[in-house]
Parts: C-alpha cells; sequence; structure tokens
DNA sequence: AAGTCGCC
DNA sequence: TCTG
C-alpha cells in the first residue's frame, strides 16, 4: 500500500493457527527502538557467530534480557553473560517489554513473560535459512518478533523443514507473533537486498522475544 | 520487492 | 547442531 505520510494505522494479517503479522504495530516506536538497539550495542557489540558446523553466520547477533541467545561449534545454548566480554546482558529496555508483551495480547497470547531478546542486524546480503525455535523450556510462550529499517523478505512454513513456505515482506514496525499449535514452524529470512533507511541507514534489525527458561 | 535444489 |  501507497504511504506517503508513514502514519497510516495498524492492520492485522492472519498467517495460520496461533499466527499473525501485526503491521507496522512498531512504527511509531521505531526511532527509540533504535536508540536503544544503539546504546546495547556500544556496551554488547554485534558479533558474527559461528554455526555447530563451521560456519560465520552472516548475521550480526547481540541481546538483551536475562538471557541472550548464542551459536558456537558446541551448538546453541542461551546464556546469561555475554561471551564476548564475560558481563551480563543488560536489562531489557521497558519499551521493549511492554511492546513484546502488548503485541502477543493482541495475537490472543496473555502473559507473556520474555526473559530473552535477542538483536538480529542484516546487512545486504545476510540472510537466516528455514529454522525452528524449539531451544526454549516452555512451548507454550509464544515468540514476538519486531522488523525494523530495511525490508525482508520472511519465510514462514509448516513442521518439516522441506514442507512449502508462506513469503511475506516485512516492513519497518512489523511485529510477528506465533505460537500454540504454530510455534514450532520453519522460518527464516531470505538475503536482504541492499537499500537505504531513513531511521536504520543500510541494514535491517530484527528484535525477537522469547521465554528461555 | 527471485525459486529451488543438492552438496558438505 | 542446517539459524550456513
Amino acid at each position: 500500500m501507497l504511504d506517503l505520510f508513514g502514519d497510516e494505522a495498524p492492520w492485522v494479517e492472519p498467517l495460520a493457527e496461533g499466527a499473525v503479522i501485526l503491521r507496522r504495530r512498531a512504527r511509531q516506536q521505531g526511532a527509540a527502538l533504535l536508540a536503544s538497539i544503539a546504546q546495547i550495542a556500544a556496551q554488547h557489540p554485534f558479533q558474527h557467530l559461528i554455526t555447530p558446523g563451521g560456519y560465520r553466520m552472516s548475521v550480526a547477533m547481540t541481546n538483551c534480557g536475562d538471557l541472550g541467545w548464542s551459536s558456537g561449534r558446541r551448538g546453541y545454548h542461551y546464556s546469561d553473560v555475554d561471551s564476548f566480554n564475560g558481563r551480563r546482558w543488560p536489562a531489557m529496555p521497558q519499551g521493549f517489554l511492554l511492546l513484546a508483551q502488548q503485541a502477543a495480547q493482541e495475537a490472543g497470547f496473555t502473559d507473556f513473560q520474555p526473559d530473552a531478546c535477542l538483536i538480529n542486524r542484516y546487512e545486504p546480503g545476510a540472510r537466516l535459512s528455514l529454522h525452528q525455535d524449539k531451544d526454549e523450556k516452555d512451548l507454550r510462550q509464544p515468540i514476538v518478533s519486531v522488523s525494523l529499517g530495511l525490508p525482508a523478505q520472511f519465510q514462514f512454513g509448516g513442521f518439516a523443514r522441506g514442507d512449502g513456505v508462506q513469503r511475506l515482506l516485512l516492513e519497518h514496525g512489523d511485529v510477528v507473533v506465533w505460537g500454540g499449535p504454530s510455534r514450532l514452524r520453519f522460518h527464516g529470512i531470505l538475503p536482504l537486498k541492499p537499500g537505504e533507511h531513513p531511521l536504520a541507514g543500510p541494514y535491517r534489525y530484527n528484535l525477537t522475544f522469547r521465554r528461555a527458561r
């Protein structure tokens, strides 16, 4: 939809049972969210983690909240410290927490209590291949994913890697929530197309809120 | 506003 | 441990 003014009201798009896109839901908070990301990254720099297979991830990551997601040769895990500097992750900003809880509520998930916020930074060409979020202890809690900056193609699939996927363009301020019967659906991001965003420059950022423990 | 497959 |  043409949006010359950037002030259209959010709208809701169902994705699957237990999954929804809240279009532009976080748009008016975009600048504040990006400012918080910059503050966090000043102390906990974005890093390109290594997968268990030994590959450098094209997406750069940092975290806030009690627990942070990480990857290394030995596998994936949540940790309360940043391996870069051995210090605890910064607290989740209140604006992050409120947004995540409100978005979850609007998607039908009450009492979402995220303790982990993974912050992903995509540069042109960066991707996240199809995967499941399944390292969390309580799979009754949903995933809340906030898109900022450059647009990207999101893949939302089924329960096996080879199942068909929906492709959805996620733009600045879009919030995807999935849980319940959709909690273990495969999802990913196709290689980011180069561009320039007025607030985020040449990047796409994603906040992924989870209850990890 | 790229889709799909096979390889390790 | 294929979120490459």
